[in-house]
DNA sequence: ATTTTATGTCAGTGTTGTTGACTTTCCAAG
DNA sequence: CTTGGAAAGTCAACAACACTGACATAAAAT
């Protein structure tokens, strides 16, 4: 079933024989995987006025608490119009504070107040339960696999971003 | 670096120990990496006047030709309006075919003209030859592994939809 | 003193999703 | 044959989230 085939090359490196097919499914799994992926968050956030963006916004300035915005918006890759739009409701509800910084006193250090830290963890926990049972189904060997894949998709500067905030606290 | 463990357990089935720092960094990788997939028919879509809801339904009529709206419909996820707007669109520019089914003169198969296929063909090739440098990078078992996480990792429906199109020309 | 950087804000626009209401077509059961 | 309901299409209104462009403020850098 599985018929990606692997031959020992010259140089000692495996070659892949890919097949559009093949390839194809990996782009139709990536599309439904995830959907999968966001789903629980987006039924969490449904009843509370928020959204996928909002979601994204609590999850990295959880990741990399004081981050300022000028960092989450290369996180994030979009404008800061966009980004401000969702900063502003989540510092007017509470659940996001904004810290002049003591250096540059131009720059905001973004925090979770306990509020947004409780949405956090209720968001990331369904997130990470599917993970996790993911993980579990595929096995071990397979989580490997999959890390790889993702990271070489990634565009180069988003992946410096990966794996600096894996640095901050995996590395 | 890549410190998920495995550990052979009493059922000799494989036991993960799963922290929830590498489960998060697997989701950030999803983030991350789903960007890369989306990056470079994103780039082409943006110059016609097409997003990436055009880009969804060509796929899924390439890879279904003479499929049904509600079948499309269950794939995609979203409601008929919103498809059908999508759909319109593509008939009046002449990349879909809409025709009355001859059985069900209710239903409409939905095919790709030679334009649409034209355009599937430049969309596919520009995510295939991404797919193919990450599989390329991340090796033959990194790919078996992925394709198993992802696969885990959707909802039972659309699980079923990625495996009935799997059937249709792999199985 | 001037320029650049970081941030915030206002206004307008586009894509993609949603609900709700309504019509047309047409299969199938009574 | 009539009628109920499914499939498809349409119209209107709306919301989330992205975009561009223009402009303001404060502070750092030159």
């Amino acid at each position: 079933m599985n018929d990606t085939r692997a031959t020992a090359a010259p140089g000692g490196q495996a070659l892949l024989f890919l097949t559009d097919e093949q390839l194809r499914k990996g782009i139709e799994a990536m599309f439904f995987a995830y959907r999968g992926f966001t789903a629980d968050p987006d039924r969490i956030l449904e009843d509370k006025a928020y959204g996928r963006a909002h979601h994204r916004a609590i999850h990295f300035i959880s990741r990399s608490p004081g981050t300022t915005v000028n960092n989450l918006l290369s996180i994030l890759g979009v404008t800061k119009q966009s980004l401000n739009r969702v900063l502003r409701t989540l510092i007017e509800d509470g659940l996001v504070e904004s810290r002049v910084g003591t250096r540059d006193k131009r720059e905001r250090h973004l925090v979770l107040t306990e509020v947004g830290e409780a949405l956090e963890r209720e968001l990331s926990d369904a997130q990470r339960t599917r993970m996790r049972a993911a993980y579990r189904e595929a096995g071990p060997e397979a989580v490997q696999g999959f890390r790889a894949v993702l990271e070489a998709m990634m565009d180069p500067e988003l992946r410096r971003h990966f794996n600096q905030l894996k640095e901050a606290q995996d590395g």
